[in-house]
DNA sequence: TATCCAAATAAAAATTTATTGATTTGAATA
DNA sequence: TATTCAAATCAATAAATTTTTATTTGGATA
């Protein structure tokens, strides 16, 4: 942050009736920021919530947790070509929440239940 | 769908050792698709995890939750401009996550703990 | 009621993410 | 071991999101 930009703010908490030693507030709150960006769990969390940040790989989740599926059934419930689906499989295995392998000529994807449960107890920690 | 994407993926289906009645079973699969896409609860979750997948916007979360914070705040939490943070804010208030009110000349915000609870759940439902 | 100013909005640029069409890969099997 | 083919990768484009700069708004207060 450039030193207008810190002094800008400055002259705002100084004015808001909340606070009453600005300088000391500006620096507990730079660092609530920054621990957070710093904490590498974080970007772990932050993999996964775009990872699920989207309707169709919702969709594939969704899809594979009733039971395994190949790609070839993925498309068909996706409405979607062959390469953006893979496209979707790759940051969804990425991210750890699903797992694939050959069967015959066919890949079969499962999700991966325990890893999601942890990352969704990790998101209810940092939002609630 | 073109029928011509739809003859490949029912083609596949075919010889896809697990699948007995391909046509039905295509039926079934894009039904399970259409059901999630229109069910109009599904666009609030994905407005939810939208509004969550990202880095600046989880720490914004993140620091409400201990309290309400005045915009100027943020701006010493996040090292982002002004308009940014709006912007940010404006995402997170209109999922319904957190509510915005003046106090003086500031802006405070907070967040709206049953509705992010309430989404969370859904995304529980949803994944695992 | 005129001025001030925190924050919102608008418009444009920058960046990221998704999609498509073409090609490659590599395991299965003939 | 040559062929087949499901799925992955690649390269290019399209679309969506984020960020910046400039401007506006509207409540507070002098």
């Amino acid at each position: 942050m450039d030193s207008d930009h810190k002094k800008e703010i400055l002259d705002k908490l100084i004015k808001c009736e909340d606070i009453n030693n600005p300088d000391l507030h500006f620096k507990q709150l730079r660092e609530l920021g920054n621990n957070l960006i710093q904490n590498p769990s974080f970007d772990d969390l932050i993999k996964f919530v775009n990872a699920v940040a989207n309707r169709k790989r919702l969709i594939i989740i969704n899809t594979l947790k009733e039971k395994d599926r190949c790609v070839c059934e993925l498309e068909a419930v996706l409405d979607e070509s062959q390469p953006a689906i893979s496209h979707h499989l790759k940051i969804l295995e990425n991210a750890g929440l699903i797992r694939g392998w050959k069967k015959g000529k066919f890949t079969h994807y499962d999700i991966v239940k325990e890893q999601i449960i942890s990352y969704l107890d990790i998101l209810n920690q940092k939002l609630i």
